[in-house]
DNA sequence: CAGTATCCATTCCGATACTG
DNA sequence: CAGTATCGGAATGGATACTG
């Protein structure tokens, strides 16, 4: 991502803030969290609760904060129905969706290469 | 990734492992830092100082920390040349260029979708 | 130059308690 | 059920000093 240096001129600025904004969005969801809900969410509509069974070792507190990042970054959307009790849900918008096909690669890549992986790890010797 | 149930078969015990695995190594990966030098790395080959110079924000030390547990688990090589000074060069390996193109994705994403994003946010409010 | 080691502030995160 | 708020311990990460 960007390394422009700075010189002054508008088109510049403009360069830099989009930058520093890719590189905070960057910041957002290059975390664990972040993608594992993605991934989980799929093409789902998932509640609350559901998310935290399935999204396995995420506490509570995680678990909305970073569904609030998502909701505030528009990768998902966020259904509450007024019943009682309350009834949330939570689906991948068409960004979240688009993000989710990179997200997919990762995990494919993970699982294609563990072997490579564990091997390389007794190599470097743990 | 994995959400499959403990039943006590062999086969499960494997592909607990298995999982257990992948999710540590979902978790080194999916950082910030770690997928910011895979992509600063590109298909160059950098020396330390290249890469701390190239990879904006970091700090000597997260640098040297990602480097090393990315030659652990086998995505960068490290090579080393004994002169003096020294001169230490770090490229991508074969699944370090696979797991590239799917960060590669997620830059890709980001800019694509800046604009969404920012208008989200205005609609959340900050 | 490319590290390692240490210190210290900040941030993260889990546990817990409380609300509509 | 789906939150919010708070607290304390753990982990993170930056700055600095030191080494081969």
């Amino acid at each position: 991502m960007g390394t422009t240096p700075f010189t002054g001129s508008p088109e510049e600025l403009d360069l830099r803030r989009a930058d520093s904004l890719a590189r905070e969005i960057f910041s957002d969801i290059a975390t664990k969290w972040a993608l594992l809900i993605i991934e989980t969410l799929g093409e789902r509509t998932l509640r609350f609760s559901e998310l935290r069974d399935e999204v396995e070792g995420i506490s509570h507190k995680m678990l909305t904060q970073n569904l609030r990042m998502l909701e505030r970054n528009g990768l998902i959307e966020r259904r509450v129905y007024p019943t009682v009790p309350p009834r949330v849900e939570y689906t991948l918008t068409e960004p979240g969706l688009a993000l989710r096909a990179t997200v997919d690669g990762m995990c494919d890549w993970t699982h294609r290469y563990l072997g490579h992986i564990e091997a390389s790890r007794r190599r470097f010797g743990t």
